[in-house]
DNA sequence: ATTATTTGCGCAAACGTTTTCGTGTTGAAA
DNA sequence: TTTCAACACGAAAACGTTTGCGCAAATAAT
């Protein structure tokens, strides 16, 4: 087991100065072609790599992205993922992932614990519980650090940086619409309680396209899911409470859902209603996961394009920090330009509504 | 925008030396409680965290796990990663992923640019590109540099490290075994090609369970996808693929599939055929995912555990750097002992079986 | 009053780089 | 021969820590 090699150890063998062999290996022209040669030889043949470490701490910066997203078994962060080192890779940079589990504390920890020279930026999704509680200062004190971040889908206002976001209002309305157009008259829409941001906008969108076609939106035909019941261990208190809801509302002849996991049990428990999809009932998700794609039927789907929002959160991030290169200390940083970027959602027609 | 504060600044600001605020810092009983505690109350109101770069410098330790999966929209390596994240984060450990994409290539970029100095440790599973090809020469260089690796799932016997499997073996016979009890006379599989090391192993549970019973296999009921047609872009040519099975063998009444595209995508075709499941055809897949969980019917399953296979491997990977932490310099590191930890499957009845 | 001991703190090295600035040697120009 | 530039290389600082050791001052023991 010969550890690695450093650039001491070389020196050490070649009978030179540490800073001639950095030299030679940078192809400096300070040093004799004779000497660059044989430290180059050397160098290769026990596999000379500088160490990163030392190199972050030299140039203080670490060419690494921290991730924190709330949950990595989801199709959809998972996807983010994907674009993400895609791109950072391509760029040079690794990606480190931390999970808050929708805690807000978790949140804190894995921000803190990397904010110390860890990493140079944060891309990150906000947890459900940080949204509920309305407390930033964590976004506040990395930013104020000299740290950029880049929000991706759940963002909030009230933070200054970057974004990346899903059309959800224009992506559900155009669903919506869908339906509509597609002959129903009664839709409902299974939606999240309002401090999860996109699910508010979805309803918001569900609402516009309503009104925009002049019908009025019956309350009774909105049900907000408490997110608590999201995780897989609750699946059956939500088939419950959808259940319920069908009971309730005898009439429904479309579904909105704002993610598969609804849209999926709506299809399940109409079916046990008796229903018939998409002849009876015409259903559209949101999120086009694995679950979609598989279902039977398959589901007719909104999809946010996820890699591409890890993909544009990745180069807004990227760019931002080799900007901050080249206006190193500009001090006045010229009037901090923060950009949010929409990622066109599309609605993918499956066999949960009518082909016309 | 006050940049993160360094033990010299504070030095500076109270007039001591850097060595002293270290020492304060970390309660050395060396330094007055006067000044010990002008120190802290300092350091707390700038919020002084240690830079993690130069503690890993110092240490020669990052306290970091990298982590390289051959794709990471994918529940069972999600979940691995869930696993390994947890364990690693209460133990302190941070993680990087790298993906591979499959791809030899990418696999040895990855871990080459991780292996100088990034991280302490590699948790991987190989990609089938590297299984195909054999060229394993970057596993054993890596080890060779000191750094341990843990294999998980997909491994490899010519490599000698710590690993983690599931018993393919067992979990697959268990399944077909209970198709057997369950009165099918015509067992099908649907399997990979060899040389993916988890479909050899699930092919030969099933052959053994046919064995133990008598039966004489046949190889026209045992059909080997080209991993080629894994992708969700290929997802025509499986069920092309799949239907031709059928064609050839109108009297299966059973499936074993090795993972759960196979079996939801033989289920549909099944269904096209004009047979019921389970009443017509039973099926069990592999690894329990969403989908097994949400199709209809829904998919009896060998569940492989992935997010206790990711905890096992961090905390394999973590004994070891921490053993190694001791030992310091043992030099004759006492015969590597290396150890193969087997996860055991758990068969997860649904309705695509008979509940007898 | 002298010596011994404790107390409180700073120096310097080390981790592995990169890079600026010297400096000694060589060869050519004066 | 003297002067000067070019050449080839080394010393040292810096990035931010931790820690062994030395040293002075203050206290205690003789």
């Amino acid at each position: 087991m010969r550890r690695k090699v450093t650039l001491k150890q070389i020196a050490r063998e070649l009978d030179v100065s540490i800073s001639t062999v950095s030299k030679a290996l940078r192809h400096s022209k300070e040093i004799s072609e004779d000497t660059r040669e044989k430290v180059q030889a050397f160098a290769k043949l026990y596999h000379y790599r500088p160490n990163n470490i030392a190199l972050s701490l030299k140039n203080r910066k670490t060419k690494t992205i921290g991730i924190i997203i709330p949950e990595i078994v989801h199709h959809f962060f998972s996807k983010v993922i994907r674009g993400i080192e895609l791109v950072a890779n391509k760029r040079g940079y690794n990606v480190i992932v931390g999970l808050s589990n929708e805690a807000f504390d978790k949140e804190v920890i894995n921000m803190e614990m990397l904010a110390n020279g860890s990493i140079d930026g944060f891309i990150l999704s906000i947890s459900k519980q940080t949204l509920l509680q309305q407390d930033y200062h964590h976004f506040n004190e990395t930013i104020n650090q000299g740290m950029p971040i880049v929000m991706f889908d759940r963002v909030v206002n009230e933070i200054n940086c970057d974004k990346v976001i899903v059309d959800d209002l224009n992506g559900s309305k155009r669903a919506v619409e869908k339906l509509l157009s597609n002959g129903c008259k009664n839709i409902a829409i299974i939606t999240t309680k309002d401090y999860v941001s996109v699910g508010r906008l979805r309803t918001q969108g569900y609402l516009e396209a309503l009104e925009e076609h002049k019908i009025y939106s019956k309350s009774s035909l909105i049900l907000k899911i408490d997110v608590e019941l999201d995780s897989e261990d609750h699946l059956d208190d939500l088939e419950k409470e959808i259940e319920q809801f069908f009971k309730n509302n005898r009439n429904i002849d479309g579904i909105f859902a704002v993610n598969e996991l609804y849209a999926i049990t709506a299809m399940k428990v109409a079916r046990k209603f008796g229903n018939q999809i998409p002849d009876d009932i015409q259903v559209i998700g949101f999120t086009d996961g694995v679950l979609s794609k598989h279902a039977t039927p398959s589901l007719t789907t909104v999809s946010q394009h996820a890699q591409d929002m890890g993909e544009k959160a990745a180069d807004l991030l990227i760019n931002r920090l080799e900007l901050d290169i080249d206006q190193e200390e500009g001090e006045e940083e010229e009037e901090e330009h923060y950009q949010t970027v929409i990622i066109e959602t599309e609605l993918i027609e499956r066999d949960s509504t009518k082909a016309l």
